[in-house]
DNA sequence: GTCTATATAGAGATAGAC
DNA sequence: GTCTATCTCTATATAGAC
């Protein structure tokens, strides 16, 4: 495969990444994404033979992506409460495309449960890649395996609550008031310790 | 509209309403529901013109049984806080759904506003009707409304987010252990009247 | 590597017999 | 009120020219 080739390629997945998060992966046709990308349908064949195989190429994208942030959490923030931090900011950062779409992990694999697809398990690995990674940061709490396993999951939990909801109710107060309450409770976290 | 047409209504809305809730909404066809039901394709669009008319007849399905339940709840319970607890303890009843197909109102609500569907707000008014609902109890209960309504939609936030990831990862334990922390801060709430 | 043209299947929706 | 037959549109996917 040739640089030429190798960049439709990936103007293709960066295309198709967006609208599914935007529009869904089933709502998204593949003359969708060829006009976004502004190439012909019969040309879009030549790079990716099914549509399922976009999807697994944009979750192989999502996943190496989501891996490299944490891995610049960690080099950003000092202490593994920082870096949890992170974690709970990026919420807040990401309020207003999570009110409009909701959160782009927790949409992908409602979506992909419900259509009991192939690669809902690829999917989960998002969901994994975090939860793997805040036990790892609650665990350097001092937190033994089990806690740290629980609390990396309440949190999660507690992330994909916000963000459904604020994508229904579409009220910019409630993040901002549940994102408080979510940096107090950590900081409940460390007392237990 | 005879009795006849009124039971056979009747019966597409409810295979409409479990397949929806199974399959989601979109990945649902017309053939699907027919199967179902088993009348004809044809005898179909007798009873509904457009598949966006079953939808609603569900969702008014669903706001009138959600209704009925809240109800329920109050004269099943004798103070506001043993209502709220039914509204928690659903989670629990219901986990063996909820662990293979998410919450019925949450991925609803989630898939109509990927879809931009013009019924997106009517499947809101589910949630609308379980926050009020619970912002109601939580008045009864001491708190200023602004306190009412934080609490409410902060339970249904939690409550979301546990069927989210609960869906994903098929982890029985971690409901259990969910709804348990649910029940110790609703006991908090309480304190702190 | 990109295009146009086309095959095929499934969806929603309609017409008209019974 | 229910059926069969059919229409139309859009989706995925392929063939083959350039």
């Amino acid at each position: 495969m040739g640089p030429k080739a190798q960049q439709a390629r990936e103007r293709i997945v960066e295309a198709a990444d967006a609208l599914f998060y935007t529009q869904g992966f089933e709502n998204t046709s593949f003359a969708d994404i060829a006009d976004a990308v502004q190439i012909s349908r019969g040309n879009f064949y030549y790079h990716f033979k099914t549509k399922d195989d976009i999807l697994d190429a944009v979750i192989d994208k999502r996943l190496a992506k989501t891996g490299d942030m944490l891995q610049t959490w960690e080099t950003q923030g000092n202490t593994p409460v920082e870096n949890i931090r992170c974690f709970i900011h990026m919420i807040y950062d990401n309020q207003s495309n999570i009110q409009r779409y909701g959160c782009p992990v927790g949409t992908l694999c409602t979506e992909l449960a419900k259509l009991n697809h192939a690669s809902k398990q690829e999917a989960n690995k998002l969901f994994a890649l975090f939860r793997h990674w805040l036990t790892g940061q609650f665990t350097l709490l001092g937190k033994d395996e089990a806690q740290a396993e629980a609390l990396a999951m309440h949190l999660l939990a507690r992330s994909q609550g916000i963000a459904t909801l604020s994508n229904a109710f579409q009220d910019k107060a409630f993040i901002q008031q549940e994102v408080k309450q979510l940096d107090d409770w950590l900081a409940e976290q460390i007392q237990h310790t």
